[in-house]
DNA sequence: CCGACGGGCCGGAGCGCTCTCGGATCACAT
DNA sequence: ATGTGATCCGAGAGCGCTCCGGCCCGTCGG
């Protein structure tokens, strides 16, 4: 019924070609030194029999899996509230895929899944690893590399990323705030304030970061912690209200509290960008846009990251297999750009 | 410096413990036959030297891969644009992990991708496909046969699943949107319009179903179409004000479409839901909450869905192994029930 | 006390592939 | 005609595992 038939073998191309299995290995593989009439007989051969190589078979040799390994950890549940996730994992699946590799997706849930990962990474079914969302006592770090295996960090890991050359990719955070707070300084406000993201995120620690490089010495009671969350957003907006109600401008850390804040400042009266000025981080589609009025947010390369931290990874790949020195050193970290786009609350 | 110590074969376990490595398979795959003592003295050399059986080794004499591929077909921006992708994918992952298995993720990006796609399955890599957002025309379904692989589609494809029984798992869109329209019926609204879905989809043409069941007869004027946007939402309310003024609820076929509606009946000044009435579908969060009013909605167990599609691959997968004819029959497709969530805008 | 029987364990074959060698082939120069 | 490389191709070994057949040894009936 399901019953598969059974698929053809490289003996069997090679019987019907009349060559070698060796032959047809070089034709399959694209390797030179084989004659073009052969060649092309055993293509024909190939094409006749729908012959697919048995991948199992050939990693089996080569200790080559063409597959890589994404892995998420789960508590993160900001990465499944949001769209980043999707978006990022299509930058990835779309450079894996350019290069011949397959994406295998590890959702973690919770510290005993580690053991599971653990196992798994270590089974050799995959090449290499990118890693989302490090905290510091992550134990992910150790088992990727006891595993021997090459890895690139989604986010500026915890501790800074100075430990052994971890490899990481990151918007520029800090750089995205400082744009954002300077463009309400641009528009003549001054008392300028920030509601922080959760602060155990580093990308919160860096917006915060930039904010304090452009308000050097501003007063403290303008910066107030958020979580990411648009309720967070409120919490903290109304505490700015109570404490500083002469403000004339907020940087949120992320789009969801900016869309907490404008909600707050509508039911306070205030009028935005008239009154307060608000801008956001992530341009979070479709949030970004349906606020009222439409956030004025930093928007960073999401697809691009994730794309930039496969390529890295194969880069890495690809200099152990072809190179008998390290080429050009080890990759290191990147960190992309950020652009301001202006809608109506700033 | 990367190089990877090389690591231990069966062999090698079978050296230690002073056995063949036949016997070490059986202790390691948990076969029974081999006595207590010796089994132990096996366990414990795997345990020194760190063992990890080669899944390519295996793989390549049973047959059996223990890895499904998921495969999303990117055009469906939908997909990406909100987070059920995100949530449905948890699902998956935390059934499948739960029964050991891989998750190799398959993001098509165009027509063309199908041949790579094609290639893959046929490649022997997974034992099963998850399929997303199926189209009519959608050459996929072919290529799975045509590997031989077992499939679960995500969604009633657009054929209406007749056809050569093919196993999806579904929301009851259907029956969601009756208990929508009740509600809303219940509330003593009269004039229900319809903004509906893009209609080349599915669950859009099943919400509609839905609604026609209850407002049997009603005027054709009063259902528009819409495409699961806010944009679309929006331009659809418009719409339906300009004909149909005297209108006191809507059903909008998902919570964007709702959010765009309820932003040009703000517009236009009424409100909601003393004037007008508003139910959305999918209980699509942050944004549900975060209208204003938050808005009443039809959720769907997500997370459920994707749990449930990998459950059934499975048992499909297993069904073929163990037993020696069909114990159960084929699986067939599931409807998951909806449940309604009243919040402030009906 | 001997032969039959059976469960526990071992050796070997082989899954489909790659890759190293060495043999065959051919052009060209000797 | 023969040597000489360079070039092309094939045979064979083996990657790490599972599984089959058979050997050995313990056990029991006669």
């Amino acid at each position: 019924m399901s019953e598969t038939v059974p698929r053809p073998t490289l003996e069997a191309v090679a019987a019907r070609a009349g060559v070698s299995r060796a032959t047809v290995s070089r034709v399959v593989n694209g390797s030179d030194g084989v004659r073009e009439p052969l060649a092309e007989r055993v293509r024909q051969a190939v094409e006749e029999l729908g012959y697919v190589p048995n991948q199992a078979a050939r990693s089996l040799v080569t200790k080559r899996h063409d597959a890589i390994a994404v892995i998420v950890a789960e508590p993160e549940t900001r990465v499944f509230s949001d769209p980043f996730f999707a978006r990022q994992l299509r930058g990835i699946s779309k450079e894996l895929t350019a290069h011949d590799n397959q994406l295998v997706l590890l959702l973690t849930e919770g510290r005993d899944d580690h053991a599971r990962v653990g196992r798994y990474l270590a089974g050799g079914h995959v090449d290499g690893a990118l890693v989302f969302s490090l905290h510091i006592d992550d134990p992910l770090p150790e088992l990727i590399q006891r595993a021997g295996l090459p890895a690139v960090f989604g986010g500026r890991p915890d501790w800074g990323g100075g430990r052994g050359g971890v490899v990481y990719v990151d918007s520029d955070n800090r750089g995205g705030a400082r744009d954002a707070v300077r463009h309400l300084l641009g528009l003549g406000r001054s008392r300028v304030a920030h509601i922080t993201g959760a602060l155990d995120q580093t990308s919160a620690v860096d917006r915060l970061d930039g904010f304090r490089d452009v308000m050097v010495g501003a007063d403290p009671g303008l910066v107030v912690e958020g979580d990411f969350t648009a309720a967070g957003g409120e919490r903290a907006m109304r505490e700015l209200l109570d404490h500083c109600p002469g403000l004339d401008a907020v940087f949120a850390a992320n789009d969801l509290t900016a869309a907490g804040a404008l909600r707050v400042l509508r039911e306070h009266g205030r009028r935005v960008p008239d009154d307060v000025a608000v801008v956001g981080f992530d341009d979070m589609l479709p949030i970004a846009e349906q606020t009222d009025p439409p956030l004025t947010t930093v928007r960073q390369d999401i697809e691009g990251m994730g794309r930039l931290m496969a390529r890295l990874l194969l880069r890495d790949l690809d200099r152990d297999t072809t190179a008998d020195a390290a080429v050009g050193g080890s990759p290191s970290s990147v960190i992309l750009p950020t652009t301001l786009v202006r809608r109506a609350s700033a």
